[in-house]
RNA sequence: CGGGGCGUGGCGCAGUCUGGUAGCGCACCUGCUUUGGGAGCAGGGUGUCGGAGGUUCAAAUCCUCUCGCCCCGACCA
């Protein structure tokens, strides 16, 4: 390719809307631009990336033994209806009606859409397994789309579905596409973990994410510092405390109300009161599936929604709002407590060991010290429920734990027959019964890959792109085009390059050298090549790595030749 | 949805408090010089100041409404 006949439009200034640096490079760059919020243009140059990942990310899935095929973005209300999504999904989804005043949506996702194929086309057990993948265009309604393309509305998917006739065969599709997954997210040249995560609103019974590791990640992710174990913070499980042998000890003492007047959260009580937040219990009222539900966690724990959510089975979990706080408690916001509340109670596992301890009044203005379990209020349900802490160990080995960021760039579930049954997704086994198929699901986010490739390759002059995700491989550059030499050389070393299968943008635009230098940093291009008067006079082009300081000069008629090595090197240290 | 910030030429910004000819840098166009890390000089073009309404002799500036963008948060009592 020839710069002056493409188009990478750069910025030398960094655009203001942009906060991460990823975003910020991709602008500049001149690989995306904005139209609104959340929705962008891929320019020549990104296209690239994308096309580069997308290619990677096929090679991979077909060696798999996925196939691949494309579905519409439109859906129809009716299977949303069937799963039972069109109610729960929520506002992300899309939804509009046609000319004729049919509810339609545009996929966010396509388990419907591939159920509904499958249902129609799939009878037998001998038809499976199977496996279907496209690369599409999803749109999801973000609440806040954020950092370019790493959270956009409209962005690019890999989306996969895997068909099983049994539990056995439906893991060995799942282990596949982690396979793959591992090699994909390899390959593109970034440093990634997989995670134990929630299922969220694709559902299933489990799913690891795929994390680029980077502090500017949306996610934090935990690992354990001695065995693999690594999941997504809301999902690490916390490990129930061991139990006092001799319950507990400490004798229970009286139980106390004190006045507390205005005093409300667990900092203000734990102050008011000169005692530990471990000493006190917070009571949060929900609504989970229009029922009203208590849940006790220890005052310096963090209750996680997600485990309640999954541990109560709802749909929907809400905090209550003010008035259902004082119909519930009796009380305003600030002084529940489980003692007479007539709800169901879940409890975290940590209350079990608690003695003498604080909570709410259910009363304006009061509190109660000296609360004890089981004497004042009973449990009905103990579980899971807050997220992990430094302090906690691993719940595999009960090693020590880390904390880190990431960017979930793949996600595969185990669905199980959650779609299938709904939409009635059956087929003959070898005993001529019908059941349902099982099934799992695998996403990866397109130009998130290529995003999170920028945010862990980068400094301060630009992108330093893993060669599989670059633009181009090489970049040529002529610093004297008047100069017939440098001109002719630069070409001779472009064409050499692009006859044996180089992508190579040669820089004949009239510049000066710097904005060649700059623009070609700035684009992250692995390997640059410099054709200068003087090297040329003396047979010599230089050589420049992208993310090297050094560069070396090499004889013109072994360039070409020295180029492609370097090219295959730094494919080969991705393998 | 709540909070905060911002909308002025393609990009980055000043000007707004205190109303009075719309400015700066970069980019862009022409010419000359220059030519290995974002050149110099000279000349030039570029704006419905996000939009609508209002106040005023006069509005980028004051008032009202509205639209858009960015950031934080989204219930932790």
């Amino acid at each position: 390719m020839r710069y002056s006949k493409y188009f990478i439009p750069t910025y030398k200034e960094i655009p203001a809307e942009a906060e991460v640096t990823s975003h910020q490079l991709m602008l500049r760059a001149g690989l995306i631009r904005k139209l609104t919020s959340g929705i962008y243009t891929y320019l020549p140059a990104g296209l690239r990336c994308i096309k580069k990942v997308e290619n990677i990310i096929r090679d991979e899935m077909n060696r798999a033994g996925a196939i691949e095929l494309l579905m519409p973005a439109f859906q129809p209300a009716e299977l949303w209806q069937e799963s039972g999504r069109w109610d729960y999904y929520g506002r992300e989804l899309l939804r509009f009606k046609d000319r004729h005043n049919r509810d339609a949506c545009i996929g966010p996702t396509h388990e419907e859409i591939i159920t509904d194929l499958v249902r129609k086309e799939i009878q037998s057990y001998k038809q499976m397994p199977v496996n279907f993948y496209q690369i599409q265009t999803k749109f999801r309604d973000e609440i806040r789309p954020r950092f370019g393309l790493m959270r956009g509305r409209e962005f690019i998917m890999k989306d996969a579905y895997s068909f099983d006739v049994d539990d056995e065969g439906a893991n060995r599709s799942y282990e596949i596409m982690h396979e793959a997954y591992s090699n994909i997210f390899g390959r593109c040249g970034l440093k990634f973990r997989a995670v134990e995560a929630d299922t969220g609103a694709i559902g299933g019974s489990y799913s690891h994410e795929f994390m680029v590791l980077a502090d500017t990640g949306e996610d934090q992710i935990i690992s354990c510092t001695n065995c693999d174990y690594a999941a997504n913070l809301e999902k690490a499980e916390v490990k129930p405390p061991e139990l006092p042998s001799e319950n507990g000890g400490q004798p229970m003492l009286t139980l106390e109300p004190v006045d507390t007047p205005h005093i409300k959260s667990v900092e203000e009580v734990t102050s008011f009161l000169g005692i530990s937040p471990d000493r006190l219990i917070k009571t949060l009222i929900f609504v989970a599936d229009k029922t009203v539900v208590a849940a006790l966690v220890r005052g310096d724990h963090e209750l996680n929604e997600a485990k309640l959510t999954a541990f109560l089975g709802a749909q929907s979990l809400e905090l209550a709002d003010a008035q259902l706080v004082e119909e519930t408690t009796g009380a305003p916001i600030g002084f529940a407590g489980p003692a007479g509340l007539k709800v169901k109670l879940v409890a975290d596992h940590a209350i079990k060991k608690m003695k003498n301890f604080v909570t709410g009044g259910n009363k304006k203005d009061v509190h109660l010290k000296n609360v004890n379990l089981d004497r004042d209020f009973e449990v009905d349900l103990f579980a899971d429920l807050r997220i992990i802490t430094p302090q906690d160990s691993c719940p595999k080995c009960g090693g020590e734990i880390q904390f880190g960021r990431g960017i979930e760039v793949g996600h595969i579930f185990k669905l199980g027959t959650k779609y299938s049954h709904a939409l009635k997704a059956l087929f003959l086994d070898e005993q001529g019964k019908e059941i349902p198929i099982i099934m799992g699901c695998y996403g990866i986010g397109v130009g998130r890959t290529v995003a999170a490739a920028i945010e862990q390759n980068h400094d301060k002059d630009g992108i330093i792109f893993p060669i599989p995700v670059a633009p181009f491989e090489v970049t040529v550059l002529p610093l004297q085009l008047h100069e017939t030499a440098v001109k002719e050389t630069a070409e001779k070393i472009y064409k050499e390059l692009s006859d044996n299968d180089i992508d190579v943008l040669l820089d004949d635009r009239d510049e000066r050298a710097g904005v060649k230098f700059n623009d070609a940093d700035l684009l992250g291009i692995p390997v640059r090549v410099t054709v200068g008067v003087k090297g040329v006079k003396n047979g010599l082009v230089e050589i420049k790595m992208r993310g090297e300081s050094a560069s070396n000069s090499v004889p013109l008629q072994e360039a070409s030749a020295i180029i492609r090595e370097k090219v295959k090197s730094l494919y080969d240290s991705l393998k």
